[in-house]
DNA sequence: AGAATGTTTCAGTACCTACTGAAAGTTGGA
DNA sequence: TCCAACTTTCAGTAGGTACTGAAACATTCT
């Protein structure tokens, strides 16, 4: 089922054996990280795109992406646009031509930085609201005396508490990581390694 | 479309106010949960049934949580024992009854380990293979001298080797976190507020 | 052994996401 | 102003994942 891995198209015509082999390197990477991006919530093509755009390291029109890919001018489209939402993927305009080109980030951390804060407001604060929501809601429910006791409203209570601290904490993880993107991470990281 | 949320039932027969506001902040929380599980990969019912052990926490028996979520037997069944595979839910016999009964553990660092570990485990190092396998093949592919120069070839590698160093870098961090749990999280936090 | 109780598997299906391709829209040049 | 080059949108659909329900399987009790 994954035998077929390699069997992606390459790309078109006439091609040098050094141009085969970097393209047949570039599909296996492409390929692996649409992959994970699958298992992460984040869709196949738009993933590849990706990988495609962080590894070729230049800017490629929609039609390259388009080719190298076999994808649709619709999806190519779409995809695009949303990682430039994302912030991961730039527009670039060439002097003199019409086109728009693209290009990945090239650091790393970078773009580390700018997916975990997304994901931070997108899933992350969402989900600390409604436990905040819902601890709002057992105290009403409690206000009775002995309401307060039933040991069932008390162990939701406490585990209610025990996720938010986890939450609360790892957010606040994720914003040392925002905003201080290379040079942050990099400190970051120096710091941890050497803590253990 | 999210004007339903609240509308899943909440559970069934005869209930005092007091369970019934249980019930439904508990159903807020389950589906918040399920929601976010979905973006992160995992899918909604897994997340819910998880959602629903933990929050509740005390043992629930197979049928308490197909009543619960109206949800299938098999479908039940079947993510049951997918969250035991991750670790995160245990099986639990109770002396003279013959049906099981499953807890999801209460430690949420604990829970975070896990998942990590095995993230990392399914995910990342696969990619780090890769990375390492497209590099080996770049280098057989520039063994001739004008070969290595191509700035096409050269541009691929870098490219290569900066996701390459991420990764290995955010292995290396998961690995802290794994078996260290709880208080290696903390210290993980601790170092990093001091630090900034 | 057979019945009673509970669990797992799996073929079929419902549902949903992602994709295509063509039409509509946009921008710049003549 | 119209044309040419290029981009975006979107209705329809393909393909894939997750779910059901029933049958097969397992275990314990009589």
């Amino acid at each position: 089922m994954t035998t077929d891995t390699l069997a992606r198209p390459a790309a078109a015509a006439a091609k040098t054996p050094v141009e085969q082999q970097l393209a047949t390197a570039q599909d296996l990477f492409i390929r692996r990280w649409g992959e994970m991006g699958q298992t992460w919530g984040i869709n196949r093509t738009m993933a590849e795109i990706h990988a495609l755009l962080y590894i070729t390291a230049r800017p490629l029109c929609t039609d390259d992406v388009m080719d190298r890919l076999n994808i649709s001018r619709g999806n190519a489209s779409m995809s695009l646009r949303a990682l430039c939402d994302w912030g991961i993927v730039r527009r670039l305009h060439k002097r003199g031509e019409r086109r728009e080109y693209f290009e990945s980030l090239g650091d790393v951390w970078e773009m580390f930085s700018l997916i975990a804060a997304e994901r931070k407001r997108r899933e992350m604060d969402p989900v600390l609201e409604t436990i905040r929501q819902c601890q709002q809601m057992l105290d009403e429910a409690s206000l009775g005396k002995a309401a307060a006791k039933r040991e069932d409203v008390q162990a939701t209570r406490q585990r209610l508490a025990g996720m938010e601290e986890f939450m609360a904490v790892t957010n606040k993880i994720f914003q040392q990581f925002i905003g201080n993107a290379r040079s942050g991470l990099t400190k970051v990281v120096k710091v941890l390694l050497k803590a253990f």
